[in-house]
DNA sequence: CCCTGATTCGC
DNA sequence: GCGAATCAGG
């Protein structure tokens, strides 16, 4: 299975919009877990929320505690010399692409200067002592006071922002197109779809069990609607 | 054990 | 460039 410029998109959406490797594969048909996580990689998407990676660990050559009863040619490649840089570098990690305005009251109060917000804990103290600098500046409140969808070409659609574990994620068109969207429905419980959809994308299968063959593939498929 | 993403490296 | 094998953390 080639990597098209639809697959492609569609991995980078789904990568983006939160959906494990796991689930990218599936939907993607024809591909590996890993085969995702790679082309991610190569793609230059990175790390996402990723359980296991926490911070950088050194990386020790495994000695030879190698059952390896897979298949054949087990990867020999000792690579000692990897003597990582301590790189503290705080990575805020933050994909801000939201923009908050988040103001502190309702009101209509604009105040046009952005003062150092003093932040008074319960404690009646802000803490702030001769060694206590504080340059990173209080990041605005994560506050999400308007979710109201700005754009309402896509009012009625679900986006990838908007996929949830509660909602079909039947994708709805072609990613590229603008109004590429999901279903949205409710989902059946334990599915990624709705009812309607997973008697498309299941023949008759659990949700977790054993599925090996590629279902009717969803995103690189024909344009069925 | 299951899951996750990261990385390596032969192809 | 691709992805299985492998690693490593939760």
């Amino acid at each position: 299975m080639s990597w098209t410029d639809e697959r492609i998109a569609t991995l980078k959406k789904m990568w983006e919009g939160g959906s494990t490797a796991s689930q990218i594969a599936e939907e993607l048909g024809g591909v590996s877990r890993n085969a995702v996580i790679g082309k991610a990689h190569r793609l230059g998407l990175k790390s996402r929320p990723s359980p296991v990676k926490s911070g950088e660990k050194k990386k020790a050559a495994k000695p030879a505690p190698k059952p390896a009863p897979k298949k054949a040619a087990p990867r020999a490649a000792a690579k000692p010399a990897k003597p990582a840089a301590p790189a503290p570098a705080p990575k805020p990690a933050a994909t801000a692409a939201r923009a908050d305005a988040t103001p502190s009251q309702p009101l209509p109060n604009k105040t046009p200067d952005l003062p150092k917000i003093v932040s008074v804990g319960p404690g009646g103290f802000l803490r702030q002592g001769p060694g206590d600098q504080q340059p990173p500046i209080p990041p605005a409140p994560p506050r999400r006071l308007v979710p109201a969808k700005p754009d309402p070409s896509i009012a009625d659609k679900t986006s990838l922002l908007d996929l949830s574990d509660k909602v079909c994620r039947w994708p709805m068109g072609h990613p590229g197109e603008p109004d590429f969207h999901f279903c949205g429905e409710a989902v059946n419980p334990g599915f990624p779809y709705c009812v309607e959809h997973c008697g498309r994308a299941y023949q008759a299968q659990l949700p977790r069990g054993a599925r090996r063959p590629p279902p009717p593939l969803p995103f690189g498929g024909p344009r069925v609607r």
